[in-house]
DNA sequence: ACATTAACTTACTAATAGGTAAGTGTCAAG
DNA sequence: CTTGACACTTACCTATTAGTAAGTTAATGT
């Protein structure tokens, strides 16, 4: 089945999130799906190509966002406050954003993994300065402020706010969620 | 000697801030100090044990840092620019926020060092809200933001910006300390 | 009925991880 | 001169890791 794959990198980017890159091993992913270590192997070979998948599932993923708002006839505010949403709320609290589990695991990666990661930053990267800018002609936020420092900065928020979560509970997050769209909203 | 321990946590931190703490070994310790694992165990028994010392290093280095603000007799938004600049400056570009590593890798961790970084997390957050606090009531910073939002977000830029130069180079941090310092100065 | 393929399992490597027990050399105090 | 502590080394152990080779099973097409 091609469901089994698909099984295998979803459990993946959970165990990444949970326990990151380094931390999680075929035995957690066999053991949990109810097959053995070499089955995973067989589906992917070497955990790098495992690792390749999930960066591919990430960005992905984050074109899909892109394409959902893009398409969608909503205000640049709207956008703006589905997209930072969606970067927080699909995760469970012993969860973190699957790309800063990667970027903060990124010296012990495999090459390629490095290289996919690298370009998942970027992506992510430009879709928050894409966003931002129309928001900035929209007049939603200060139009003297910097994308590209605007763009770390909501992002850096939203998945500082996920780690803070874990370690000193919810609160953290929910606030941090509804001041940055108080702070978006007003000058 | 009691400087061989110093030397030990030392390159721990450098090693968990380049690899995390699931990462590094006693191994990669051993080999660069030109010495034995065993040499290793017999200061730090267990991993757990240089993890404690390793998260109690950091809590003294935050609140030395705290110590040095309070007591300089700066301009609030100089105290403000200072504690960023601590936050991110002393690091190699191969290098992150040792405390976002082990906020990255807490769910690997043992249960005293998860309680561990629970404390200096809170630390950090506290001195981060008092200094903020304190621009806000000399109108350095808009009054009408929330205090831990603007802590966490502060806090979140710089560290995210520090995982950002790894994976992408030095730009996106040196732009996100200036604009940061910028974007305190203005409202 | 036969061959092929996908999706496995069994049974194994070799390397590395954390950890330990027992012994060695050095040096200072009694 | 000896004791004892300190800072190690040697030589191990066990568990876990990624990874592999060879065999099994069930379904599919010819």
């Amino acid at each position: 089945m091609e469901n089994r794959k698909k099984q295998i990198v979803d459990l993946a980017i959970k165990l990444v999130q949970q326990k990151g890159y380094v931390g999680f091993s075929y035995d957690d992913i066999s053991k949990q799906l109810g097959v053995t270590k070499a089955s995973i192997h067989y589906h992917f070979e070497k955990k790098e190509d495992l690792g390749v998948v999930i960066t591919e599932r990430l960005s992905k993923s984050l074109q899909n966002s892109l394409l959902l708002i893009e398409n969608s006839s909503v205000s640049a505010e709207e956008k703006l406050k589905q997209f930072i949403q969606q970067r927080a709320e699909r995760f469970e609290c012993t969860e973190i954003c699957p790309i800063s589990s990667l970027q903060a695991d990124f010296e012990s990666l495999p090459y390629i993994v490095q290289e996919k990661i690298k370009e998942v930053s970027r992506l992510e990267l430009t879709i928050m300065k894409e966003i931002v800018a129309e928001a900035q002609t929209e007049k939603i936020i200060s139009g003297s402020e910097d994308v590209q420092f605007l763009a770390v900065m909501i992002l850096s928020s939203v998945k500082g706010a996920l780690l803070y979560r874990r370690v000193l509970g919810d609160d953290v997050l929910v606030e941090v969620l509804n001041q940055l769209n108080r702070f978006l909203r007003s000058p």
